[in-house]
DNA sequence: GTCTATATTTAGATAGAC
DNA sequence: GTCTATCTAAATATAGAC
């Protein structure tokens, strides 16, 4: 009888080790994060995460594993809604939602150096960007379509503004702030028809 | 008689390296760029950058020395402007202006991310950007007041939140892309009153 | 002032016992 | 599977000649 491994202790052991180097990475930075801090937060030995995971690079890319399914689910979830305007607020608001997590904005930065170094990271974080960039493309269309949005709009670049204007809410979080009135208000002003730009 | 060292010579010296270090520190990163890659692209040994910058810390820092004057030199020029809504959208795009260098998106990433290592990088980078906030948010309350703003924004907090924008513009940067349209359609309907927001 | 050569430190990754 | 111990590579910063 083949002596097998559990999946779920693997599944847990890898998670484990995945949540406590996003804290870290994310406060700290990915070179001043070594695998020692990340396996003693996780409770065990520098070689036992290089068991889990092929390189520090790896544990880094499987943060953002997870995206891919909610940003499936997120716009899933809006795209029959009605009100192609108040789903796309949804969106954006979700997206917002992390920026709070003190260690979420460090974290975003962290992602947008190490792109440029990791090819393998840019095909994780590429997906989920690109199915919200459609899935927000798609909303804005349906509102040109229905008048409540300015035809003049491209619905793919105004797609990937609105989701640039998100990151800048996590660049520029701060303790206090909260970015949701502001976002909402900009986005719905950037939306409507009228004005004269 | 004094042998004394050429002003003019060193400042052109550190200059060159300022500028080798931007670019090499915009495209490839604080850490993957070595000081023998300044040194190199500079003309240079690394151990004449040491002569020129106490560490490699002070390399970066000087790239941002020159902001505070720039800031404070472009509000100047719009502070007196009669109309408030077009002094902060030439602000604005003047801040934007640089999206479109190749190496600027990847300097506001490391910048973000080394402010939190470096105190006196902090130092250097936050009086500028104080600035800019103090004269957009005078600007629009002088708006506020002429009543081409909208009365419900607190002038401080969307200084801030231009600012946020402006950042956007960077992460949105693309070869063909220019973010002037799509950031004066924003600032504009963000500020303008009306709307059920 | 500018160089060559190198000391030093640090951290990613591995070997091999248990 | 998990550990201790260690190898190795890289890069900052310095020493000292010229």
């Amino acid at each position: 009888m083949a002596r097998t491994v559990d999946p779920r202790r693997v599944a847990q052991r890898r998670e484990a080790i995945t949540l406590a180097a996003a804290r870290l990475f994310g406060t700290q930075g990915y070179q001043r994060t070594t695998v020692a801090d990340i396996a003693r937060e996780a409770g065990l030995s520098p070689a036992s995460v290089f068991y889990y995971f092929p390189d520090k690079a790896a544990v880094f890319r499987a943060i953002f594993a997870r995206d891919l399914p909610l940003a499936e689910a997120l716009v899933a979830r809006h795209a029959e809604a009605e009100d192609p305007v108040a789903a796309i607020l949804a969106i954006v608001a979700e997206q917002a939602r992390d920026a709070a997590d003190p260690a979420a904005p460090g974290l975003l930065v962290e992602l947008l150096r190490r792109v440029e170094d990791d090819q393998e990271l840019a095909v994780v974080v590429t997906r989920p960007v690109e199915v919200l960039r459609a899935g927000l493309a798609a909303l804005i269309a349906r509102g040109i379509a229905a008048g409540v949005i300015d035809a003049r709009l491209d619905p793919a670049e105004a797609a990937a503004w609105l989701l640039s204007i998100v990151d800048a809410c996590y660049l520029n979080a701060a303790p206090g702030r909260d970015p949701t009135g502001p976002l909402r208000r900009t986005v719905l002003a950037y939306l409507t028809p009228g004005g004269d730009v």
